[in-house]
DNA sequence: GATTCGTGGCT
DNA sequence: TAGCCAAGAAT
């Protein structure tokens, strides 16, 4: 039986370590849950960042803190709130579990987040990377954290390729403990925290997916394969059209506009609400309002928006197969606080009926 | 262990 | 245009 040859000694950890947390220092993105010191910011964050990016958490982070500043007022509001302020970022059973998550600690923990990964992991949408990353971000546990961009860093240093299973999950853990300096009494920085945001930061900065940019990694001299990693086959995308009604009516001065409500026991995002879904035959031949492309996981969505015809909307109207006690008129100055889907919000906003909220934009540095 | 759950920017 | 995939968790 032939027996594989260690590839290499492992890895420097303190110089890496050092070569790392430099380079952070200098490098690393100013980022609104950046040096806070409230666990609830850090938990948010986390939670936010699951398979999303950055700028689209940019977008949402300050909002939802403004709405929802503490958890006991996370735990208070209604979830169609909640909700409302996720809308456009997806995954909303985050946002649904986030919220019960808020209403456990304020009943039974005085509305106190706990401090440990192991505790942290029993709430509701926290797992292990989410548990890991709050408990060593605000709290300096000495724990790793394994997201996408650690692995991806570490099969690049390591020269390991991609395996989905188990044993490849184990290595590249194994690999990240290996690395996460210890705590030190009495030390002010947070090395632990500091070190697992600075291996992120490398991967979504450096390391990046296609095209690392290997000439200015500051491990660079460590790495096995610079820039060259195995990956395994994506699953296909597929395309489909879709076709949504626009239908609005006046009220004195204000307008209202047509939404359809998603039911409670669909899978896909129950309990929101979209414009009403069109059949393709009703708009043959005619003249979108609006074309734009939306992608659900592993579907792109070529969807084009049909105002309704007459003044009484009697022609496409009449289209829509829903029945009439799904359909409500909403007031477009309310369209703010509905849960909508990211769809029907982004549509709203493009046809001019919702007003776009612009992010706070972090302060600039010269 | 495999599936399901959204979205948008980049190329 | 169409493919890629990101600071994952739950079931």
């Amino acid at each position: 039986m032939e027996r594989a040859a260690p590839r290499s000694a492992t890895l420097d950890a303190p110089l890496f370590r050092r070569r790392l947390i430099t380079w952070y220092r200098s490098h690393a993105r100013e980022l609104p849950w950046r040096n806070v010191s409230d666990p609830y910011r850090t938990w948010l964050s986390e939670v936010m960042l699951q398979q999303t990016r950055v700028a689209a958490v940019v977008t949402h982070y300050n909002g939802f803190l403004r709405r929802f500043p503490t958890i006991l007022a996370l735990a208070l509001a209604p979830e169609a709130e909640v909700l409302a302020m996720w809308s456009g970022l997806g995954y909303y059973r985050r946002a649904r579990m986030l919220h019960k998550a808020a209403q456990f600690l304020t009943q039974e923990r005085g509305g106190v987040l706990p401090s440990t990964a192991a505790e942290l992991r029993t709430l509701p949408g926290i797992g292990e990377y989410t548990s890991a990353a709050i408990a060593s971000i605000a709290f300096g546990e000495s724990i790793a954290v394994v997201d996408g961009n650690v692995e991806r860093v570490l099969l690049r240093l390591t020269g390991r390729p991609e395996q989905k299973d188990a044993a490849g999950r184990a290595f590249v853990q194994k690999q990240a403990s290996a690395l996460v300096p210890n705590r030190r009494k009495g030390d002010k920085t947070n090395a632990a925290g500091d070190h697992n945001q600075a291996m992120m930061e490398l991967g979504a900065t450096i390391c990046l997916p296609h095209a690392p940019l290997c000439l200015q990694c500051p491990v660079y001299g460590m790495c096995k394969t610079r820039g060259e990693h195995l990956t395994l086959p994506r699953s296909a995308q597929l395309s489909r059209p879709a076709a949504y009604l626009l239908s609005l009516r006046k009220r004195g001065t204000l307008t209202e506009v047509l939404l359809q409500l998603r039911a409670d026991d669909i899978s896909l995002m129950p309990g929101m609400y979209e414009l009403p879904p069109l059949p393709q035959d009703a708009v043959q031949g005619r003249e979108p309002l609006l074309r734009l492309r939306h992608a659900i996981t592993n579907t792109n969505y070529y969807v084009q928006v049909y105002a309704a015809s007459g003044p009484q909307d009697r022609g496409l109207r009449r289209a829509v197969p829903a029945s009439k006690s799904d359909l409500h008129w909403v007031l477009t100055h309310r369209l703010g606080s509905l849960p909508l889907t990211g769809l029907a919000r982004k549509a709203l906003q493009r046809l001019d009926v919702m007003k776009v909220d612009l992010p706070k934009l972090p302060a600039h540095q010269p």
